[in-house]
DNA sequence: GTGGTCTAGACCACT
DNA sequence: GTGGTCTAGACCACT
């Protein structure tokens, strides 16, 4: 269920947490779902219980996640839809910007080129 | 200078009017500066004039060149400006929505996928 | 239905264009309306199916007909009722303006030579 | 200098008035520069003193002409400029919309015919 | 059948 | 020389 680069130069638990929001905005994982406990993903992954636990709580910081201790980490219901929501607007005006791009003479390469940089320099905001 | 593929389903004057503007846009061609006379253009890709002519006519009409009867075509001089301006703000905006859609779990090869579809979209839209 | 003058000065697609336009626009041609096929008009009218493309050509990129690929040309709705409007506010603005320059010393002679001139006029911005 | 029909259904006064707006609108009259007298214009056009009068009086109440009693009728200076750049505005303003008329469509005949609509029109408010 | 693209080549007005 | 118009006719994808 999730794939880990452990010698990625992206920390495991970011990894963790973009895995754990496209299984929810896609709708693997149900809204109200409990998700797996810090202590048996850990184990299921191998890796520390710690870096779990720093991405359950980066999740439930941005919204997408809530946890009641002692019963354990759910699904948080408004917020995926919300975000659902605000990534089909996101998508619409994202092909109205491309298409007027080419027309305009942009190519498909460099918008890809772009793509690239922006994912690239994400990481570092977060890491900054 | 230009490559053109005369067994491609995109019209060879589309070819040759996207080609056209990245030289444009890209400063290849200077602004006020002669573009190849229909005929001779014609002549060097051994095409048809009138081809030549619908893809003049098309810039023409999109505000990219300017032609004088009897003197020639030229690179017009403010819609290019504009059209760069216009560029960068699209960039821009492009930027902030790849970066929303990547934090709310859009990924890559998701969004490279869109850019095929719209692409393709595009050219359909014109045969439509 | 049509008269078209091959000696004139005037494009025949050019002429083509006014008459579809004043056909659409006083609801000879109804909304959704077939116009007549590019060969079936070419032969009625013993003129080259190319000179109609063009015709039919511009007058979509104007908004007035749509075109369907192996099934016609038709009488493009929403433009055909916008310009309708914007025809009868232009003639109300009209009225006043000739009204208030006919009051102001102006006389007819002179309005209708301004429209003879303008009338030229566009013909020559067209071909400049 | 004058050409009057007395068999117009315009009254004559409105004639005169009409007339001496185009003298001084058109320079032939400068500012400043004295009318003829009520009563020797009354002799040279045969007509009576009190049309003149009449005519003189409108003029005067719409800012063409000032009268100085004991001296004689005058054009004015600021009314005459004022209306002649209101003119060129009026004439600049119909040009752009007999250009967008005859570009949806307008006739024209259509557009001589509505002129000349108004002016009976004119006639016909000044007489409610 | 329909519109759309393209070739080959002529003629025009204008520079 | 230049762009603009037009003819005659072929081929394409699609209805």
């Amino acid at each position: 269920m999730f794939t880990l680069d452990t010698r990625s130069r992206i920390p495991i638990y970011e990894q963790l947490i973009d895995q754990l929001k496209k299984l929810m905005m896609r709708d693997v994982m149900q809204v109200d779902e409990q998700l797996p406990s810090v202590r048996s993903l850990a184990q299921e992954l191998t890796i520390n219980p710690n870096t779990i636990q720093k991405a359950y709580r980066e999740l439930e910081r941005e919204g997408f996640i809530y946890s009641i201790p002692g019963k354990g980490s759910f699904v948080a219901p408004f917020q995926i839809d919300a975000n659902k929501e605000r990534l089909e607007m996101l998508k619409q005006d994202l092909e109205k910007i491309v298409s007027e791009i080419l027309f305009l003479g942009g190519s498909k390469d460099e918008l890809i080129e772009m793509i690239e940089k922006v994912k690239v320099a994400e990481r570092e905001d977060k890491h900054d």
